[in-house]
RNA sequence: GGGCGAAUAGCUCAGCUGGGAGAGCAUCGGUCUUACAAACCGAGGGUCACAGGUUCGAGCCCUGUUUCGCCCACCA
């Protein structure tokens, strides 16, 4: 045996994970072949923003994502995964104006263009860094496809879904209320507010009501609007204002008539039942105007400032104005009284500025019909939610979609492709950049300066990094793509809108599953952010756990429900994990130098019970982990794993093959290394989706020929090459039953380790004597025995601690190794478990209307665990009799 | 206001179609046993939130309650 280790002490991941990236990388690997035979396998990654810097959700998502594909690669699949970049328009323009402003300048300085190219210098020079990040993480993507969102392909995907759903008529231009960010200076889509309960206040103002003496008292959170009313109204039934119907107020401060209209929509609970009406900035009052026929007076211009139809207020910003407002109503009285009130308030999503609501003219999407298309796929199952109790919130949202403000006022993403002719007033949309109006043929046309919803071409993702919309090869081969990896946070922005638009523009469904995954939080269950200070970077892990840990951590925590409480105890457990793996491969090569794995035989009729029994829990561990995987159950995966790793591997069967690696038999050494070669082949093969790095280092130390290259390329192991033996794995059993027993009373008893004892095992059948007496040597070695006697007819010793394992009565002499009183105790205390075990079957099968109805299997498995509890406290109690009569 | 989810060991959580409650960490006791002290061996620890119901049998199914969390929504 050799005594020179191929694999140093440690696992020390850091030069691992770089040499095997660099080479799977530069051997193509990762690559997808269009052409291929094979089935495929595809799929597109959530494009990460490309100012975006890789943290916990992005590891999370793209280990899932990597398990996937380097797991179906092994099963043979012809595996696309298509990586990307997101333009993410108001981000990174707002990255680009934080840098302009360090510079002193701003984009309207530098201009359109400028700002334009800047952005693209800026995407040149820092964007996408989270490409490199993901490389770190593993992510075994087809780089040579990378796309990015603005990129001249995907641009021309945008153009041609635009301009085909404008002349469809499912786009459409219109004057509405919109969310407005006063900050970004851009209209928002209603999933771009975030609602936030914020502490506020109900003001109660005084409007005098015209030719009398009465006021009419109107309840608002925002009383500055007051200045854009043009009417109050009361719910028709309200009889303290019945009689005021189509009279008028006179609203203060800025003196003008409005009427007193009735409306179903006030609440006579809420407040005083008077509503002030501000069509301009509240969604309710737009719609109450429209049904009265009522004006919009805009006081805001695109900053939130009053502007001059605020008369004495114009200049003002709103809160200032609000200021003003209540102090100026106050001073004349007609301030009647401020409640507490709380209410939730929009915010920009992006830079949580509260959100103005703001009359303008803007692009929809008509989403109805397309909607339509997208709850059919998934009720008829074309595309399968998982788990699927996101189906529900899925449909509740597609029930209840609005149509989707798609312009925004920036300048970074795709310019809308309209031109508005200043001769005739023609709209002109057109794939290629127009020149002339389509209507009248002028040349004085300008194209709209907004560009689209960043999400407008997230949507199209699925195939237009496919090509779309040339008909590829790619999209034959890889379209629909297998399966959409993503949190929850993004279904209704992102899955949604893929689907719509694939079923729209590729008339099937741009994914056959859709899997969701909770969100990564801090160990406190709080969002990580950036404010908070809570944010464990996913790099700073990687370097101070390695890649495989880290992704085994994810894996393992990938099935709880929404939340991940991602904690660093963890990933250090599952590091220790990885360093397990890697010693045991360390013992493994060390007894197989010089093994020549060709002409292994499982089936050989030599081979020992408990080199069978590892082989079926290897078989099992196969079935499991392949079952799990299918079913997207990652953790249960990563605990199959590491339980068959830890315990079956680790503990028992490398203890126990030590007896016939280290012993003088050549014919059973080679047998046993036989069988430990391929336990680790398969086992590196189970674990590499989950921890690639570490895996494909052992599997290059492997002696002898290896049935492939690199792991990437090995064939998932065929759980039909195991030999299964359930009669050896019950054999098995025993002989460990026993082992645990005599390790559990010389625990019990604080027998050190470094002591041997003596053991008689007194067994109830020749087929128990003949299990054990071939298991003597690992017997000896686990339990620390020196002398061992085994057999049915066999003396009890006089003095004894006993156990019990199935038909074997365990006997460890007394003498000099502990007292009878405290055997006496043990042996109490073992008794009273048993005891209960039997009273517990007694009970249940006792009960008539159980053994009425229970099934047959039920039944059996109950009276053989009956038989047993009863035969184990049988001899229990009678060692116990003999511990006490020798008192 | 509507919808969804969670409540299991000291902590963080598994528990898939109902068949005597599991893991990791932490705790306690014993160990450098020649792959691994990032390890090994052993032990203790739970009215599965509460109350009903269905069932031979419920952590799991049904009804209600409490507490937390999330999403959606136009109560000024």
């Amino acid at each position: 045996m050799s005594t020179e280790p191929q694999l140093s002490k440690g696992y020390e991941p850091h030069a691992v994970e770089r040499k095997w990236y660099q080479v799977w990388e530069a051997s193509g690997y990762f690559r997808a072949d269009e052409h291929s035979q094979k089935a495929p396998y595809a799929i597109v990654i959530p494009p990460p923003n490309v100012t975006g810097v890789l943290h916990m959700g992005h590891a999370l998502n793209n280990t899932l994502q990597d398990v996937l594909c380097r797991w179906q690669r092994m099963q043979g699949r012809e595996v696309l995964w298509m990586p990307g970049t997101d333009h993410a328009g108001i981000a990174t323009q707002n990255v680009v104006e934080k840098q302009l402003a360090t510079l002193g300048t701003d984009r309207h300085a530098v201009g359109r263009d400028g700002f334009i190219a800047r952005v693209w210098q800026w995407r040149e020079e820092s964007g996408g860094q989270i490409i490199q990040q993901l490389k770190r993480l593993g992510a075994s993507c087809d780089w040579q496809r990378e796309r990015f969102t603005m990129d001249e392909g995907l641009s021309k995907a945008v153009r041609e879904v635009f301009v085909r759903l404008y002349e469809e008529g499912l786009i459409y231009r219109a004057n509405r209320l919109i969310n407005w960010c006063p900050r970004c200076h851009t209209a928002l889509s209603d999933l771009e507010v975030e609602h936030d309960e914020k502490k506020g206040h109900l003001w109660h103002l005084r409007y005098p009501v015209t030719g009398s003496d009465r006021y009419l008292v109107v309840a608002t959170t925002r009383p500055e609007t007051m200045l854009g009313d043009t009417a109050v109204a009361v719910h028709p039934d309200d009889e303290r204002y019945a009689g005021l119907v189509g009279k008028t107020v006179s609203l203060p401060l800025v003196e003008r008539e409005i009427p007193i209209i009735a409306d179903e929509y006030v609440d006579r609970e809420f407040g005083t039942g008077v509503v002030k009406i501000t069509p301009a900035h509240d969604f309710n009052d737009f719609e109450v105007a429209r049904r009265h026929d009522l004006p919009a007076l805009n006081i805001f211009d695109e900053s939130g400032v009053v502007n001059e139809n605020g008369g004495p207020y114009a200049g003002q910003e709103r809160y200032e104005a609000r200021a003003n407002v209540i102090a100026d109503l106050e001073n004349r009285g007609l301030l009647a009284k401020i409640d507490d009130h709380q209410n939730a308030v929009g915010e920009c999503y992006r830079c949580r500025t509260v959100i103005e609501p703001y009359l303008s003219l803007q692009w929809y999407v008509k989403v109805g019909p397309l909607a339509e298309q997208a709850i059919k796929a998934v009720q008829d199952g074309r595309t399968r939610i998982v788990p699927a109790q996101w189906e529900k919130t899925y449909f509740e949202w597609m029930f209840n979609i609005q149509d989707w403000c798609i312009s925004r006022q920036i300048w970074w993403g795709h310019r809308i492709p309209a031109w508005y002719c200043e001769d005739c007033g023609g709209i002109t949309v057109s794939r290629a950049d127009a020149v002339a109006c389509a209507d009248c043929g002028s040349a004085a046309i300008r194209q709209d300066s907004d560009v689209l919803d960043t999400w407008f071409s997230s949507a199209l993702w699925p195939f237009s990094t496919m090509g779309w919309p040339e008909r590829t090869a790619t999209l034959d081969k890889f379209y629909p793509t297998a399966c959409l990896v993503t949190g929850f946070d993004i279904l209704f922005f992102w899955v949604a809108r893929m689907m719509m638009m694939g079923l729209k523009f590729m008339d099937r469904v741009p994914f056959t599953d859709v899997y969701i995954h909770a969100l990564v939080r801090d160990a406190q269950g709080h969002k990580m952010s950036k404010s908070k200070g809570n944010v464990i970077d996913p790099l700073h892990v990687i370097d101070e756990y390695g890649a495989d840990a880290f992704r085994f951590t994810l894996a393992s925590f990938a099935a709880m429900g929404r939340d991940i409480k991602l904690s660093t105890e963890r990933i250090a457990g599952y590091k220790a994990f990885a360093n397990k793996l890697w010693n045991a491969s360390r013992f493994a090569l060390m007894n197989l130098e010089g093994f020549d794995p060709d002409g292994i035989d499982l089936d050989d009729p030599q081979l020992s019970d408990a080199d069978r029994w590892i082989l079926t829990r290897l078989s099992e561990a196969i079935v499991q982990t392949g079952q799990a995987l299918v079913d997207y159950r990652f953790n249960e995966a990563a605990g199959t794993l590491y339980a068959f790793t830890w315990n079956s591997f680790c503990d028992w069967y490398i203890e126990l093959s030590k007896e016939q690696l280290h012993g003088d038999d050549p014919a059973a050494r080679r047998r046993v290394q036989g069988v430990l070669f391929s336990v680790l082949e398969h086992l590196l093969r189970l674990l590499h989706p989950l921890m690639p790095f570490i895996t494909e280092e052992i599997w290059q130390a492997l002696p002898g020929r290896r049935p492939a290259a690199s792991l990437m390329l090995a064939s998932w192991p065929e759980p039909a090459a195991i030999p299964v033996d359930a009669a050896a794995t019950v054999r098995m059993e025993l002989v460990m039953e026993v082992i645990r027993a005599i390790r559990n009373v010389r625990g019990e008893m604080d027998v050190p380790p470094g002591r041997q004892i003596t053991a008689v095992l007194l067994c109830g059948s020749s087929a128990s004597t003949a299990v054990l007496g071939r298991a003597q040597g690992a017997i000896r070695a686990l339990a620390r025995v020196s002398e061992l006697q085994i057999g049915e007819h066999l003396v009890r010793p006089a003095q004894a601690a006993t156990q019990v394992a199935g038909d074997v009565e365990i006997c460890l002499p007394l003498a000099g190794l502990v007292d009878v009183a405290e055997e006496e105790k043990r042996l109490a205390k073992e008794i009273a478990k048993v005891r209960t075990d039997v009273e517990f079957f007694r009970k249940k099968l006792g009960n008539e209307k159980f053994a009425a109805r229970a099934p047959a299997e039920v039944l059996e498995k109950d009276r053989a665990k009956q038989a047993e509890a009863e035969e184990k406290l049988t001899i229990l109690e009678r060692s116990l009799e003999k511990l006490q009569g020798l008192k």
